[in-house]
DNA sequence: GGTATTTAGATAGTTACATCA
DNA sequence: CCTGATGTAACTATCTAAATA
């Protein structure tokens, strides 16, 4: 009740935007125009920055049609005074005028929705969740059309909701899927490394050993003894690849994830 | 058949609200 | 109560492929 005029004058506002908007057209999906979003205050929501580039059917095209032919800058420069003013309100309206996620169920099938409840955030409730995440596993997208509009008259959504449902629940997949990725190559990276350290140990001791056995006369010159550089692996110049002096035998149960020894060797 | 335009769906990145410790 | 962190619904911008003129 508080703050009430300011607040009516807003809603008038995305009702007439509404109305223009049926009248325009249609499912051009980059103008957000077709479902009507109750959210959909586009013009309105500037809250993330008017400056923002649109595409050449949004709201421009919007206010010019209700600002009359003034096309260009005019209706460019009255959109974005009326946006300014009702941003930010815009979002914090929607959250005092709907009191309960449930209310979600009341909205009409999407279309030809074009009341603008104020809507709060919207929580969907678990069986809605659960549905979706069912629907979800079968399949990540949505693929005809009218799976979305059957989920979101099963769910009580708007399919405009159920969509991006599905885009967020996509981006979560794939963001989760980056993570496990990470750990998994952090993991091998620090095996690696180990494994190179033990080498490298395992190198100087059997060099040390060496030199202390052999008679000096019998020491191999050092230019015979070689180490490739990628894979650190010790070789003999002058002998075939199979026929090295010391064999290094691998660790049977590492697993290397760049699984190609250098291409020298 | 080749080209331009429209349309719909996808992703990446961002914002803002709700909730909780 | 206040606050910061976190989760997530909703948004914008952009790209792409298919359909259509």
């Amino acid at each position: 009740m508080v703050n009430h005029g300011v607040y009516d004058n807003n809603i008038i506002l995305d009702l007439t935007l509404s109305s223009s908007m049926l009248q325009h057209n249609t499912t051009k999906k980059p103008c957000n125009i077709p479902n009507f979003d109750p959210s959909l205050t586009l013009a309105l929501s500037g809250d993330h920055g008017i400056t923002k580039k649109k595409h050449a059917c949004d709201h421009g095209g919007l206010y010019r049609q209700d600002s009359g032919s003034g096309g260009g800058g005019g209706g460019g420069s009255s959109f974005i005074s009326v946006a300014s003013v009702c941003v930010k309100r815009e979002r914090k309206v929607k959250s005092e005028v709907i009191s309960t996620t449930s209310e979600v169920e009341e909205e009409e099938d999407d279309d030809d929705d074009n009341s603008l409840n104020g809507r709060k955030k919207l929580r969907l409730t678990k069986a809605q969740s659960s549905l979706l995440e069912e629907a979800f596993k079968h399949h990540s997208s949505l693929n005809p059309q009218k799976q979305k509009q059957e989920l979101a008259r099963e769910l009580k959504l708007r399919p405009r909701q159920v969509e991006v449902w599905f885009q967020n629940r996509r981006a979560r997949t794939k963001l989760k899927q980056t993570e496990v990725d990470y750990e998994y190559l952090k993991k091998c990276c620090e095996t690696l490394k180990e494994e190179n350290t033990r080498l490298h140990k395992e190198l100087q001791e059997l060099k040390a050993l060496k030199q202390s056995t052999q008679p000096p006369y019998m020491q191999l010159p050092a230019t015979t003894l070689t180490m490739c550089p990628s894979c650190k692996r010790i070789g003999d110049t002058t002998s075939s690849a199979n026929t090295r002096p010391f064999s290094i035998t691998p660790k049977p149960h590492f697993f290397n994830p760049f699984n190609n020894p250098s291409a020298a060797c």
